[in-house]
DNA sequence: AGTGGTTTGTAACCATTGTTACCAAGCTTA
DNA sequence: TAAGCTTGGTAACAATGGTTACAAACCACT
């Protein structure tokens, strides 16, 4: 598993705010499928993940849910930031994809070490922009594409993250990321394995 | 109309970086429906709304478009930031709702004014949250809401952000923005019409 | 091996949205 | 007023996705 301090230095922050970053934050480790945020929380830490995968939903008022994106090693949950400098509440579902370690950060030392270093805003800004285009990537999947192309597209995107031909979900589970049913999921999955696009088994499915 | 100096007062800027942001910005003004930016453009200045309203619409490869938010007096265009931080392009399309003042001001000054002004860092984050936000409302009406629920809330947003409940759209600019089709935006209009929630006239709709 | 729970496959049907086609109403310009 | 364009109304049909129902396959546990 990789140190804090080689995940910051490969972010290209100064070896002093590093210094820093690791002595205020504290290292935690989260099981597969562990709740780290819902709706309503008012976070009082910035997670930075070290190790593993976030999975990141928008929740409706009737629970229906939706996958907007994945966190990995390197990526800040910067979204946090803002729920702090207001008092401003998180409106996400963030869950752990895989176990994950992660880098818990007091939010009372953003806004000081966004004044005193030029690599932490760039580093934060940057975060910003890309959730900010992973979200629009996400609109463009539910705006433009039919489901079957949105269940090839999560799937390719799962496979890219996890870094695994194998995807250990069931239908019902991507139903819900998907925010459609399980039958419609089985029923383009199997259309999918006919165009030999993926092979499907119990639990798990193949991307070709 | 309203001075470059209020409109920052009213965000709650320290009067020397007010300022500094006159001095080294300029006004614009835009005609209706006059494109400011396009995707693949790279921007130079952020610009900032004095008054009018910007609609901010994402493009598919296609030539597909579906609207996202408004900006309107107040308010930053803050994604332009990351566009030039990094060497990122635009992936908006933005144009003038109606006819538009803007105070354009240069990317370069941005990041001094970050380190400088903790005023003005709120001011920014604030900025990317609340779009954010309205992005993730988007994503509420695309991915749990039916053409007819999308639609009114359509109108209602319009009319919130002109103040009016006289919208001057055709019904295929209407379909173009929700990314359907005339047809469908007829045969909904008129549905909500019998519902008495709307009156229909050439080129007008009323809110009732 | 048998029981019970979970997961998947499939059919039939319905609801919503998209498409094509055509006409009528309204505006503009000659 | 006539011609031509834009806008809106409506019908008929197609495509996509959601719902209900039921059975089979698979797994865990006794």
């Amino acid at each position: 598993m990789k140190k804090i301090a080689d995940v910051l230095h490969q972010l290209g922050l100064e070896d002093q705010l590093i210094q820093e970053i690791e002595q205020v934050g504290r290292q935690i480790t989260v099981a597969t499928e562990q709740l780290l945020i819902a709706p309503g929380m008012q976070a009082r830490e910035m997670p930075l993940v070290l190790s593993g995968t976030l999975r990141v939903m928008r929740e409706d008022a009737e629970g229906r849910e939706i996958f907007l994106y994945y966190l990995e090693g390197g990526d800040a949950c910067a979204m946090s930031i803002s729920c702090c400098l207001g008092t401003q509440m998180s409106e996400f579902k963030v869950i752990a994809e895989s176990e994950a370690t992660l880098w818990m950060v007091p939010m009372v030392q953003i806004d000081n070490w966004m004044a005193k270093y030029r690599s932490f805003r760039k580093f934060i800004f940057d975060s910003y922009h890309d959730r900010f285009d992973e979200m629009l990537n996400t609109v463009d999947s539910i705006a433009f594409m039919n489901m079957d192309e949105r269940l090839m597209k999560y799937l390719l995107d799962k496979k890219q993250s996890s870094g695994s031909f194998v995807i250990n979900k069931t239908h019902e589970q991507i139903a819900q990321e998907l925010n459609t049913s399980r039958v419609v999921v089985s029923r383009l999955l199997k259309k999918l394995e006919r165009e030999e696009k993926i092979e499907l088994h119990r639990n798990r499915i193949e991307v070709l």
